[in-house]
Order: C-alpha cells, then structure tokens, then sequence
DNA sequence: TGAGCCAATGTCGACGTCGTCAATTGAAAT
DNA sequence: ATTTCAATTGACGACGTCGACATTGGCTCA
C-alpha cells in the first residue's frame, strides 16, 4: 500500500509537507501543494485512517446497533438516515447485529470499543424500552426508536404513537365516524399502548360512547412467532349487528387483512367501511386499492436525527437527559371516508 | 484509553508478553498468563484494532455497499446474513449506501479504501446487472444478487429466477391449470425476463398453447417511481370470458393486489382462482389470506454465502470466475390449489 | 563439568500519520 | 547593513501493537 512517505518521496519533499497539504493546512506553497497534489494522483495514495485514528484517537466511526433488523420491513429507513448523514458528515458507519442475543450484544460493545469508535446507535426495530448493561457502556450512546429505562441516563429518539394515533382518531371522528373498531397490536409493543391510549383520549374528547368502540386483540405471543388473530377479529367486527362505520388496525400489515375480511364479506373500502393502519409501511399501504389511510412512522428522520444527536454527544455539547420524539403525520388516502 | 503498556507495569511484565497472551501465543508460564489476564481485567484493557492493522495491513474488516437499500422491503436480510457471517468469523461490518448515486458511490470506494478493509461486497438491492467502475476497485469485491457486465471479473451470488419460476409453474401445471394469467414485473428488473422466460418455458414444456396464456404488464418505469397497472390489469384477466383458472404474479406485492381485485370481482381464492407470487415477501405472504403460495428468495443465504466467497477471494483461495446461483424454493400455502 | 538446547521473557524498531519544534529563507523595518 | 519577523519546510518522536531478534536461566546428556 502506498503510504505518505511514498508521496513525499515522488513529489520531493517531506512526509509532514505531504500531510499539509492532505490536511489543508495554511503556509504551503501554491507550488508545493501542486507537487504534492499531483503525486498523490499519480500513486493513488488514499490516506490511511487507521494510522490517523492512533495519533487522534479519533475515528470518525459510528457504531449502529439493531437488535432485530429483519423482522420490521422498512426499519431499514432508520439505517438509510444514519447513513445519509454520516455520509455527509465525513463519518463512517459500523453495523452490528445482535438479533436479541445478550451474549452476542456484549461481543459487539466489545468490537466497537476495540474500533475505538466514536459513539453508538443503539437502535430498537420496533419501538420498546431499553436496558443497556451499565457497565458496558464507555461510549456515547443514543437510542433509537426507543427510550431507556428509569434511571438510565441516554438520550433518546423514538416517534410520537400517541400523537399520531390521537391525530387519526380525530381525523376520523371529523369524518362523522361514531361507531369504531379498533384491532390491537401486540401488547408487547410499546406502540400498542401509546396508539391505543391515544385512540381511547381522541375518541372520549370526542364524545364517542365507550360502549360504541369495538376492541379486539390482533396478535400476541413472542415478537417474530406471535399468534394472528387479525382476520377472524375483522370477520368478526364487520359482521357485528352494529357494524362499526371505520375500523382502525394497529399496522398496516393489519389492514392488510381487515381488506381481506371487508371484501370477503362483500363490503366495499370505504364505501361501506372506513379502514385505517399505522406505519405507512408501503409496500402495502400503497398496493392496497384503494390505497390505505395510514400515519407515517418517520423511521429516515429517527435515524438522520439520531446521529446528530450522537454527534453532540461524541463533542460534548449534546445532554444526555434529551428525550426527543418525532411527529408522526397522518396519511391520508382513499380508504377512510 | 488504557494500552497495553498500561497493562504490562500493573502486570510487572513487558508489553510484549501481554500481546502474547492477548493473542493466545505458546511458551507463556500459566503464572504469568494468570498475572496478565487480572490485570487486563483491572484495567478493562481492549486491544486497539487501529494499530494492529497497521502492523499486520490485515483490517479483518469488510465493506457492504447497497444501492437502494429501502426499496425493496426485507432485502435487508442478505445484510443479516452478511453479519451473521461476520460475527462468527471475527469481522466486523462497514456499511454503505449510494442511493445509486455514482459519485457517492465512488465516495464510498474511496472511504473504504482509506479504511483498508480487507473486501467488499458489493449488494444489489434489486437483481441486476453490475458494471463496477473498472479503475475502481482495487479491493477484493463479490457481487451479490447481481452479477458482473460481460467482461468483468468479480466473482457474484444471485438468486435462481429461473429455476423458481418454471418450478412453480410446473406446480401450477401439476395441478391441473391449463389456462394461466401472468402479470410481469417492471421490466428493468432481471428477474422480470427470467420469471417471464422460465414461465413460458414451462407452460410449453407442459403443452400449455400459447392461447391459453394472458400475459400483461404490471408496472414499468423507473425504479421506485414506476407506474402500476396491477390492479387494473387484474381486474381486466379475471373478468374475461373464459377467465384462467390461475394467475401468477411477478411478485408478493403484485399477488396482493390480485386478490383485491379477485375478491372484488366476488371470486374467492383458491377455489375459483388460483393466485400466486413471487419474493416471499411474509408480511405479505403471510398476511394474505389464505397465505399466499410463493417463491422463496434466498436473501440470507445471498448475504451469507456471498461473505464466505469473498472470504475466500481474500485469502487467495478463490475463483474471479465464479457465477454461484442459489436455488429458490417454492413455497406451497393455501392460494393454489 | 560443560556444551547444547529450549522455554520464557524482554528489547527494539517499524507500521502510517501528524503534533511539536527547529531550521531555513526572504522580505520588511530600522 | 543589520535586525526582526513571518512564511515555509523539515526532522523527530509518539500513538498502540507486534515481528524479529536477543537474553536469561534451567535442564539434558555425554
């Protein structure tokens, strides 16, 4: 590998003149620099980070970690954020992946501190609270889309379920919406509480009766091998006496089956019913016909936010207190009337 | 930061015989490993991996470079299978993203480069063909679900298309179905014309006439903004006079919204159509019902037999010339019949 | 007893880069 | 002409690790 020394000997002048000019330090020659400049083009030379990093012990390297990076499509929005910004930024991204393994979590603390690297994403694929070991961490640490537990002192990012599930709730008491389905997440989701709570808030503000909401369970059991009850409780909502006029799904994916069960029992979308998801996940949101009414999880912004915080942190302007939580926007397309 | 030498004056040896039991080297007394080992774990020693790769010019780092990494939904599995691989060998990940920007994409060349990563992987998002900037890639490189323009040489991992496809339509043919509907992907993707060609292949090894086969356009246009004539096209075969009894589509998403327009029409699958995908897209797959029969894309083997080649490459061991096609599997589910 | 050998440990320097400080040069100021 | 100063460049060492080689001391065997 050609290294700075090799430049300095083909341009002429010394290593450190040659680092000058790499580093565009000022009192170098317009001459000189072209020298330089025009050998390091004629080696190839790329400097070497490796050797940079011991001197500065600085990396410029980010750590991502995700915990279950498969089982959410779409989470790798979060990765594409952190990327983009870490692209812009002059930063490198290292990716490790414990898929829940404690063991294996601890391992890749391990390899990013033996990276040096400049500080983590710790990053929840779906929206939970987290418990980082204490000991184990030396690093500046953000968490994404998820928060930490009491007492632990990381910031966080994560979205507003609540907000954006209160915002869909009243956008559909406005559509005149009295009568409302709702089938639930699995309550191992933080998400699930949030977006149910919030559904509950909107529709008591709204005057709804209690006794005029339908509630069901839709999945449960252990994330990645849950039990779906979704289809049989939408056959079930919409064959009510008093069917319901909307039904709102935890997800999209839920939504999914509720058109299934809606058609199935020859109802039209949103002619005799109104259905609704959550996370535009749009691979469904929008092959759905008519495409789904939905509210937008802002997974890129989780992610492009997040190493900006970080970046506080790693300088020592960020607070390690701050709990920051993204809007999530309400979508809205030919299914809700 | 804690250093070796730190570790050797609380040890009372030299720092030498702590890299040697750091790296596990014969001819070390059992006393002095044991003095060592305390000391590491006082002082919670973690080698730098910066300066050893500068000694050994061997990172034990390799690259992972994406294209379009949001666009198709679980393609993040070959990055899983990737990791997997990595932390049972001792690798670690650098990920990057081009957003199939090229001069981004000769920036993530050169910021692996100046990392001094022992090879890439160079990922397709969509299954295509690559042309790799020839000056470029002075690092051992794998193309995964992708491989190389006539006339390069990078060893490449991709999924059988072909071999999918005409299994299916073989079940399909077993079954009894003789009048078949088909719905094509975008055709800039490879996989449309391989799906398409072992389609027809089949169909005429099966004697299936020419007439009694519908073929239609789904979407075109560029990638992630095309147009989608799915739904419409759906509609339009199954309300035909004599309607197949079968329709395959180019993929999950495309089934979905098959369905839809099959339950529309009042039709229930399987019993008065068959209707099948492609990708094994499960929150797809599985959230139709009933669950969609399907082939399976082997993502993660992508990722993870395509680490092992590239392992392979960078110890010399192997073939530029490889062309490795992994089998997809059908994945029968109540759709067909 | 002493030559020979091996196990155990240490010393030294090199990897590539850049911070520190010294050396050199030329021009401005006296 | 001499001093002063700033701009430009270079020599050197340190970062953390480990390979090459040296040293030490005890043991074996004739």
């Amino acid at each position: 590998m050609v290294s700075i020394k090799d430049v300095a000997r083909v341009a002429g002048v010394s290593d450190k003149t040659v680092s000058r000019v790499v580093n565009r330090e000022p009192n170098v020659t317009r001459d000189t620099i072209e020298k330089v400049q025009l050998a390091i083009a004629d080696l190839g030379y790329i400097p070497n980070l490796a050797a940079r990093s011991i001197r500065s012990s600085r990396t410029n390297i980010i750590g991502i970690i995700t915990d279950f990076i498969s089982t959410t499509p779409y989470s790798g929005d979060i990765v594409r954020g952190v990327q983009d910004w870490a692209g812009a930024n002059g930063r490198t991204v290292l990716l490790a992946n414990t898929d829940g393994d404690l063991e294996r979590e601890a391992n890749v603390w391990r390899t990013f501190k033996a990276h040096r690297i400049d500080g983590v994403l710790y990053v929840a694929m779906y929206h939970r609270v987290v418990a980082l070991a204490a000991g184990e961490v030396s690093i500046p640490t953000v968490l994404v889309n998820s928060h930490p537990e009491d007492g632990q002192d990381h910031p966080s990012i994560e979205p507003d379920d609540f907000g954006g599930s209160y915002d869909l709730t009243r956008h559909l008491l406005e559509r005149g919406h009295r009568r409302i389905g709702y089938i639930r997440l699995n309550p191992l989701l933080l998400g699930a509480n949030q977006r149910l709570d919030a559904f509950l808030a909107a529709a008591q503000a709204g005057g709804v009766a209690e006794t005029d909401l339908t509630i069901r369970l839709g999945m449960e059991g252990p994330i990645g091998r849950e039990t779906n009850y979704v289809y049989r409780e939408a056959l079930d909502i919409l064959s009510l006496p008093d069917r319901p006029t909307a039904l709102v799904c935890g997800n999209d994916e839920m939504a999914l089956q509720a058109y299934l069960a809606a058609l199935h029992l020859g109802l039209r979308v949103p002619d005799d019913i109104t259905i609704v998801g959550f996370d535009d996940f749009r691979t469904v949101s929008l092959a759905l016909k008519p495409e789904l009414t939905t509210v937008a999880l802002p997974y890129y912004d989780l992610g492009r936010q997040g190493a900006d915080m970080l970046d506080q942190l790693v300088q020592g302007k960020g607070s390690y207190a701050e709990r920051r939580v993204l809007k999530c926007a309400v979508v809205v397309r030919g299914s809700s009337r």
